[in-house]
DNA sequence: GCCCTCTATGTAAACGATTACATTTTAGGG
DNA sequence: CCCTAAAATGTAATCGTTTACATAGAGGGC
């Protein structure tokens, strides 16, 4: 592999010269840096950036700490990062962790020296644990929650955009609404749940534990928790899912029971997918700016990372918007 | 930042020998590791990856090069990647690059130094460019074409997967089957296409240019498509779509219009993502076991790592499994 | 012609690990 | 007890950069 030190002896120059000629750092003159920019490009010369990161002690890399997550959500939020991460110069190390303590720690650990800081996404709430992480690099809370003050957060309007759509659903004359729960853990859910009860309350409904059903955020789930639903005497006659495929699991089911949407039950979503809406029929849903998130995470990532993690903390709530469409 | 040397003084004992310790190489005794483990994690002392890997000339850090790609399929790829690197000890550094040469170069380059090898995905035929990837650094080239045999590469079935499937919808007596397409452009694509008319004539079928459409892989676009067949006269009794967002963006259509399926028209798809049997009707499609293929994509990597890229080149390609639902 | 100030370049010391080689300690055999 | 081999530890070079500091010319003002 060609160094510094080859593209030097090449163009007859000493490496600091090279250096600041790909850096554009100190003085050179013209024709010294026409000469050595044609050595380097000749050669293929390509900066080790271990070794830079070595000295200057900056990777040019942030982490990216993702459970498991579901298809849409994944790649969008990827998508929105790695836009801006690449746009300031960045990339992006990507590492699946497990939920749990431990498996965060490990994973932070592992990529001390290697990123300038973190996003940490871990939305179940037994890891309160989140706060002991090492606070020498910056790190962004992804959709959880911490404590305290002392780290920078983001998450989504989820109380505020399920309290819409059901509000939605209560104008529209539903007194039976029932919700499909995400996993009693998970941050988001746990909102999304607060938001229906909410929303309840408000239009003068007292929430049923009977109607709120445990799903997982998967089509499976939200199938299995609508057929219990269907099961029940009297049924309801909306359902609220907390996430768009849960709700696409409960058309499924109400499909194959023979249950007209919206006319029998109204069914909505969260999170507004692409495939909301060639649902039949059409998903109303609570559209989730995901790619936003991403690339927000990021900018509030890099910020920190300027200032070198001496920086007021901020918490950030990105909001969401009613997409009403057939399905109530 | 607590280095080597902090632990060392901490410990009274040399940065040799705390390294020895860390990393199990070298004679130490029971009594010296036990104190310098202790130190070591009282300290919270990580190594620094990047100095290691100047010196040992590895990173342990994969590149994973991915165009823009569609929700389930990018999740579920870089799944079984982490999975599988994770497995191995090694992290993975993700960049969407854009699918040109230019930006390919531009991304390989940017990750010198940075990892010991790269999983390159790029279905655009246009780049046959591939092949002047710096070869000092093992690659392989995922769904894409390489004209040679110098680069390890991992395909889909795509076109046995296609073949099958419209096989299965000319044994149903189907005379008139359509097939929206993906970007011209496009491996996959171009492969599913030749599956498509392989299958024709083997069923005694002349395929006609006016029963293929072109698609980009979307619900939309798979939408628009359908349409237009549609309002051919007379109208195709099956349509097959190249990926199932395109089969559900065309279930969508049909539905808009009154037609039934499968009794009107039938409709298949490819990929046969978690979605699809959740349709209306369950989506017939061809199996593509996406995770193991971002698994299998890492392992051949690795392999090539292993063995500083000075291996016999391999092209594998996974299987395809028909799924036939109700759409069929 | 001298001194001073720029500009252009070179020299060498970091950065934080690993590791070949050197040195010290220990143990055991005679 | 001494000698030798093995075990334990230390010393210092090395990886490829950046950068503070040193040096060398080149003008310019007097």
């Amino acid at each position: 592999m060609v160094t510094i030190k080859d593209v030097a002896r090449e163009a007859n120059m000493s490496v600091a010269t090279v250096s600041r000629v790909l850096n554009g750092s100190g003085p050179v003159s013209e024709e010294t840096g026409r000469l050595i920019r044609e050595v380097a490009g000749r050669m293929r010369y390509v900066p080790h950036s271990g070794a830079r990161s070595l000295i200057t002690s900056k990777t040019q890399t942030l982490g990216v700490l993702l459970p498991d997550l579901y298809g849409e959500f994944f790649s969008e939020v990827i998508r929105g990062m790695d836009d801006t991460a690449q746009r300031h110069g960045f990339h992006l190390l990507i590492s699946r962790s497990y939920a749990d303590k431990h498996g965060i720690e490990t994973a932070v650990r592992a990529m001390r020296g290697r990123v300038d800081g973190v996003v940490l996404m871990s939305p179940d709430l037994d890891a309160e644990s989140l706060l002991d992480v090492p606070s020498t690099i910056p790190v962004v809370l992804l959709c959880s929650v911490s404590r305290g003050n002392e780290i920078d957060s983001l998450t989504i309007q989820n109380c505020r955009g399920a309290r819409e759509m059901v509000t939605h659903l209560v104008s529209l004359g539903h007194k039976r609404i029932a919700i499909i729960k995400g996993s009693a853990r998970n941050y988001d859910a746990a909102e999304r749940l607060r938001g229906y009860r909410m929303a309840l309350r408000e239009g003068g409904i007292t929430p049923e534990a009977t109607l709120e059903r445990e799903g997982d955020f998967t089509e499976a789930g939200g199938y299995n928790a609508a057929l219990a639903l269907l099961a029940m005497n009297p049924r309801p006659t909306a359902i609220f899912a907390a996430n768009d495929s849960m709700a696409i699991g409960a058309l499924s089911a109400l499909r194959e029971s023979g249950v007209q949407v919206p006319e029998d039950i109204a069914v909505a979503g969260f999170d507004d997918i692409p495939l909301a809406r060639f649902m039949d029929p059409p998903l109303s849903s609570v559209h989730v700016p995901i790619c936003e998130l991403g690339a927000r995470a990021v900018e509030l990532l890099l910020h920190g990372v300027t200032h070198k993690n001496d920086h007021p903390r901020r918490r950030e709530r990105v909001s969401t918007e009613l997409v009403i469409r057939r399905s109530t």
